[in-house]
DNA sequence: AAGAGGACCAACCGCTCTTGC
DNA sequence: CGCAAGAGCGGTTGGTCCTCT
């Protein structure tokens, strides 16, 4: 595992703002063969730059598609809510803001929104002990703002269309994300974590139209609770907990639409590390979802949502 | 009008990971 | 298996522009 030699460590490297003629020089190399060999770029063009800064140059300013400021209130909105997610993992971010890169969404952060997010998450954390970030499915305020009760849905809180927007938004977000980080190394989890075979009847990945339906939630949720989990067990089990917002105290568990065409109730989670394993196993284990996760199932039983959960296959 | 301080952002730095020999 | 070079990433720096006094 060497280093590559700093540029600046390099005699005869420059550096500092590129100009109009090294941009030519180049975009002109990198066409002819490709973004490689950026070590011999300056060798066989004479441009007096290291390999990193070419990259660096292409990748963030010359690349075609790439899109200069003016970030707009949705992509504003994407990153807050990618960031809250997974925090300062900026290829990721960028990953998902066509046109951005990683260089100019770090850059927009630390400028503009570091600065906002911040009155938001100190009012998350008086207003309630909050999942950790990347932990949970919504991290919008409405989604942290009421866990249900099984016995008590009095307290649900009606979403306004944009809150409805978020969530669509964040799910689709999540699922788009697991999949790119799904590898095959991660199959041997679906054996830690319950039967696979007896919850792929029960909650199959997607319903006879290849389409994610309120059946195939409880995947996604396990899913992504494979996914941000760590290895040991306990910390699997905690990291359930965390994720569900639980480790609060508050154990109250959430209900789904009671008119739900499968039984996917939300039930106490009656589970320790030493027995968790086996409860989730079985073909009772729980499944844990917030007040707007509950909604988001409403809404895609009634097919409003149909088009918007295609992604999942794709 | 001028200068001090802040904001912005392009670019660099140092580190880890990957790949090829 | 070990080493070196390349690639990629996130943190940081420093130059320039803007705003305020």
């Amino acid at each position: 595992m060497g280093r590559a030699p700093c540029c600046s460590k390099v005699s005869g490297f420059q550096r500092g703002a590129w100009t109009a003629q090294e941009d030519t020089i180049l975009r002109e190399y990198v066409t002819i063969h490709g973004e490689i060999g950026w070590g011999t770029l300056a060798k066989q063009t004479g441009l007096k730059r290291c390999a990193k800064s070419c990259r660096f140059r292409w990748l963030n300013y010359l690349r075609p598609g790439i899109k200069r400021g003016n970030i707009s209130t949705d992509e504003e909105d994407l990153i807050l809510r990618l960031h809250a997610l997974l925090g300062n993992r900026w290829s990721l971010i960028a990953g998902r803001l066509p046109g951005r890169t990683d260089n100019e969404i770090k850059n927009y952060w630390n400028t503009h929104l570091s600065k906002k997010s911040l009155p938001q998450e100190k009012e998350a954390i008086k207003s309630k002990p909050a999942p950790p970030a990347g932990d949970c499915l919504f991290n919008s305020n409405v989604c942290h703002s009421n866990y249900m009760s099984p016995s008590d849905n009095s307290n649900r809180q009606e979403l306004t269309p944009s809150d409805e927007e978020q969530i669509v938004r964040t799910s689709k977000l999540l699922s788009e994300l697991m999949e790119e980080m799904m590898t095959e190394d991660d199959s041997h989890l679906m054996d830690l974590t319950m039967n696979k075979n007896s919850a792929e009847l029960a909650y199959p990945s997607f319903d006879i139209n290849n389409q994610c339906s309120p059946r195939c939630m409880p995947n996604l949720v396990d899913t992504q609770f494979r996914h941000s989990a760590p290895c040991t067990e306990n910390e699997h089990y905690e990291s359930l907990l965390h994720w569900n917002g639980l480790l609060s105290g508050n154990s109250d568990l959430l209900i789904c639409p009671s008119d739900s065409p499968v039984d996917f109730r939300i039930q106490a989670l009656d589970a320790t590390p030493d027995n968790y394993l086996e409860q989730m196993s079985t073909e009772n284990f729980t499944v844990a979802v917030d007040a707007g996760m509950v909604e988001f199932y409403k809404r895609a039983q009634q097919g409003d949502w149909a088009s918007e959960l295609r992604y999942v296959q794709t």
